[in-house]
DNA sequence: AAGTGGTCTAGACCACGTG
DNA sequence: ACGTGGTCTAGACCACTTC
């Protein structure tokens, strides 16, 4: 069960080892697993080792603790990945279709001063503007214009956008992608944006406006996506947080 | 600064410390904060017990850290920005507007097979059926219809809808409100509804299909709402748990 | 080589909840 | 009185980064 001599951490090993029994129904909802002391004595492994394991586990949400009693399974019946930030390419293959784009611009400009603002650096740097027509099954999606500073993303060029932005990121800055700030809006597509999208002019679009920030708390890029308001649909989870 | 006999644990107010320092500036964004040993030398406390604080500040989004390098302060903290599930009345409220509304209709219909599905009860029980509009400050912002099964939602009547129907389920219904699925759509207005809403005919409009849920997995109710794309921007934050 | 954060140990005392 | 989670110690070795 717990490999000692393995690369993998010993409470990693112990918290998906948890994580399983609770999946599988082993430990049910709203019951008490075993102490921390009884996985310690178990597996032979520190009691801090095992409150490691535990503590992760409460903040992913599956379990609660309560002092003097012990540990508790959550009930976990919503899938918290609802409202998970995606990227175009993840969240096109989860719905089935197949993502593909088409570049329309890709040039360095200097930023405005309200761009500047929005991402965080000074007016005039240097950024990188990527404008693509996004496809689904090769029919046009969206319209997608990114705006990402030139010293966050070194070595940006076409082949890397072949593929997902957000996949590049995870491979080539250490900082991860933490969330997102969205606002989104209906209004008509204009002239330019209907003949990209192939709708007739005057069709109503969805338009998302998104800054995408990182753990640092630096700002990966912002994005503006128009949707085809006939293609698309926006589903997301609330929660009540009393 | 750091007292041991004081009943508050050592983490936390070596946790308080280093927050205090940051939001005062002392230690500015993007720079280096002693590392673990230093604080564990400085307050003669265990590094254990550092990193309890240190791990906690990187939860709240005060620092981040780097292996071998050190631990860094965060450009921002990240504020808990889990968009809430709000009622009409609280977003208007939020947003600086006065919210209020017009009753069309009030009845209690029987459930079709649709809807049924949706609310998971039997076809053809008796739900409410609540359509209003709904203005801010004064003026149309969107048409609400809600679907609620009156077993759930018993003694709801004109007087209860003149307030918010989350206070009325938060006074009247012990199992709490826990989340809501949310669909949006951009589309065009029909004729009846530019006329409700008081915009041009073929004016677009957000159309937000929502889903709530109490907290034993109950369905509190199905809302359809279309809301003027010139006065109402729907905004949120997604988070990557990676 | 020196410093950093990441992991881990084998103990300890505390406040809390239940019998 | 006993078991629980919460806090804390004083060490240790590791992988990583920088010099």
């Amino acid at each position: 069960m717990i490999n000692k001599n393995s690369p993998v951490p010993i409470y990693h090993q112990l918290l998906e080892y948890i994580k399983s029994k609770i999946t599988s129904g082993e430990y049910p909802a709203d019951e008490l697993i075993p102490s921390e002391r009884e996985f310690s004595e178990k597996f032979q492994i520190s009691r801090m080792t095992v409150r490691q394991a535990l503590n992760n586990l409460v903040q992913e949400g599956f379990v609660y603790r309560q002092k003097g009693k012990g540990t508790f399974v959550s009930r976990q019946k919503v899938e918290k990945r609802i409202s998970r930030l995606n990227s175009y390419t993840e969240e096109m293959i989860e719905r089935g279709l197949k993502p593909s784009s088409k570049l329309i611009e890709f040039e360095i400009i200097k930023t405005d001063s309200s761009l500047a603002n929005i991402l965080k650096i000074t007016e005039n740097d240097p950024i990188y503007k990527i404008k693509r027509v996004r496809l689904a099954d090769l029919k046009p999606m969206s319209i997608e214009s990114i705006y990402v500073s030139c010293e966050l993303a070194p070595n940006l060029n076409q082949t890397v956008l072949e593929k997902s932005f957000y996949e590049y990121v995870n491979s080539n800055i250490p900082d991860p992608i933490q969330y997102a700030d969205q606002s989104i809006q209906a209004r008509l597509a204009s002239e330019e944006e209907a003949k990209l999208l192939e709708i007739p002019p005057n069709s109503p679009v969805l338009s998302i406006d998104r800054t995408t920030y990182l753990r640092s708390g630096k700002v990966l890029e912002h994005e503006l996506t128009v949707y085809r308001a006939d293609r698309y649909k926006l589903v997301h989870s609330l929660f009540r947080n009393d």
